[in-house]
RNA sequence: GCGGGCGUAGCUCAGUUGGUUAGAGCGCUGGAUUGUGGCUCCGGAGGUCGUGGGUUCGAAACCCAUCGCUCGCCCCA
């Protein structure tokens, strides 16, 4: 028989897997930043994987990559058309719009795979994982400077080196609107060196030439109108106090930076590492004042951002804080259930203590390997003999240290609500 | 969707111009020590060489196809 295989860019995250310790990392961050979402007073909010095709073709755009190659879609028995959310901001826009929250103020956040059919590579696959925070019903100006300090958070306390926030505004929509059309003008020459895909964008989102990775293009751009020069002024005041107002994290003006999504109007960011791969963004947002009117609701002014967890996980160098380990070891050949018992008893005593209990119930030899293996520090045996003279024996595991002493029950208690 | 690299033990990898029974380290497991871990020594298990076809007296190696992984392009977190 053939074995079955997990799907091309989906992996299991098991934290016990021999490849480095990415699931593990993975889990902590996801704490971390839970942590971290709570001393805002965010809320939680969860969605469904699975929404109608339509959300995502409305609100991430029919022009964007995303909508026009990527998007899991299928149809389900009823033949609609439903897809795996790519991004998770649709789908808490969709609920806001469809219980008529549009006029509260609302902070969530939210962590959960998203799905993209992509080519896998380094920091991007299939299935991944993003955690994000939405700031619903918040007008431009402090919502932008909250966001910001959230990442800024992030960075410091996931202890991420090497790391840039860049920032950038769209402006309103007359501004956008003039400078796509500066854009255009100044293409207009250099439009037979441009492959077709560019000439699409030029007609459809022309900001998105901006950010070409592609050295000719970028060449042409040198000499290319400037966002920055069409921008209103509360707009460039606005960059100019965020990156004043964070001083531990470089933050960055970067006119050229543009986002994907056609939702973002306004303040857009992004944080990159340069120990990343090609994939070096790890986390971005930006304004999205019109969503919720493109989704049928009222007019909500909101700014958001997604985080990476893969690639903000690859990172982070944060030290897994480990508790006291302990080993409860039960011999061959004595009475299980009544051994177990203490073991259960003992894990109410004191939660600071990892209590594994080796389940083999092999030779002392054995049972002690596999707890020098797990890192315990100290083993609590019970064999025939302890049994029966109702003793423990307590051994010290740390490193060459032999001492073991045999203990009542009463007297291990006292031991290990200390530990 | 397009391009590069790679598929040999659970993991990391050797494997000579194509030549007999495919190896190492780590890990797992047992023993040296009747109930005492780490260090040391000795033993054991574990492989359709990704899969299918071809060339050849002979293929892990060469050719073709296919699947998978990986890195990049596009794009995004």
């Amino acid at each position: 028989m053939d074995k079955i295989r997990s799907l091309t860019g989906m992996a299991d995250y098991s934290e016990k897997s021999e490849k480095d310790n990415v699931a593990a990392k993975l889990f902590h961050v996801e704490n971390s930043l839970k942590e971290i979402f709570k001393t805002f007073n965010i809320n939680e909010i969860r969605t469904p994987a699975l929404e109608r095709t339509s959300l995502f073709q409305r609100s991430v755009g029919d022009f964007s990559d995303i909508v026009n190659k990527e998007l899991y879609s299928f149809n389900d028995k009823n033949d609609r058309s439903i897809t795996l959310r790519p991004e998770g901001t649709a789908g808490v826009i969709r609920h806001i719009v469809e219980n008529n929250l549009e006029s509260y103020s609302n902070k969530f956040w939210y962590m959960g795979p998203m799905w993209r059919y992509e080519r896998p590579q380094k920091g991007r696959y299939r299935q991944f994982n993003q955690a994000g925070i939405e700031y619903l019903g918040y007008e431009e100006g402090l919502a932008e400077l909250e966001l910001i300090s959230i990442v800024c958070l992030i960075i410091e306390k996931l202890n991420i080196k090497n790391s840039v926030i860049k920032i950038n505004h769209l402006g309103n929509e007359s501004t956008k609107a003039e400078f796509a059309e500066a854009i255009k003008n100044y293409f207009e020459p250099y439009k037979s060196s441009l492959d077709e895909i560019d000439i699409d964008r030029l007609e459809s989102n022309p900001l998105r030439l901006l950010d070409t990775k592609n050295k000719d293009l970028q060449k042409v751009l040198r000499n290319a109108p400037l966002l920055t020069d069409f921008l209103p002024k509360s707009s460039i005041d606005l960059l100019n106090h965020i990156k004043a107002s964070f001083q531990n994290v470089e933050i960055e003006i970067d006119p050229t930076l543009v986002r994907g999504l056609d939702y973002y109007n306004g303040f857009v960011f992004e944080a990159i590492s340069n120990d990343l791969g090609a994939q070096s963004s790890f986390l971005g947002g930006g304004r999205y004042d019109n969503l919720s009117s493109q989704l049928g609701g009222k007019i909500m002014n909101s700014i958001g951002m997604a985080i990476g967890l893969e690639r903000i996980s690859e990172i982070s160098n944060i030290e897994t804080d480990e508790k006291n380990r302990a080993s409860f070891i039960i011999l061959a050949g004595v009475d299980h259930t009544k051994a177990y018992k203490m073991a259960h008893e003992l894990r109410s005593l004191n939660e600071n203590v990892i209590l594994e209990t080796h389940l083999h119930c092999s030779s002392l030899k054995a049972e002690l390997r596999r707890a020098n293996k797990c890192k315990s520090q100290m083993a609590f045996i019970i064999g025939e003999e302890e049994l029966k003279n109702n003793k423990i024996l307590i051994k010290d595991l740390k490193n060459e240290s032999n001492e073991q002493k045999n203990v009542s029950y009463d007297e291990l208690i006292k031991i290990y609500k200390n530990l």
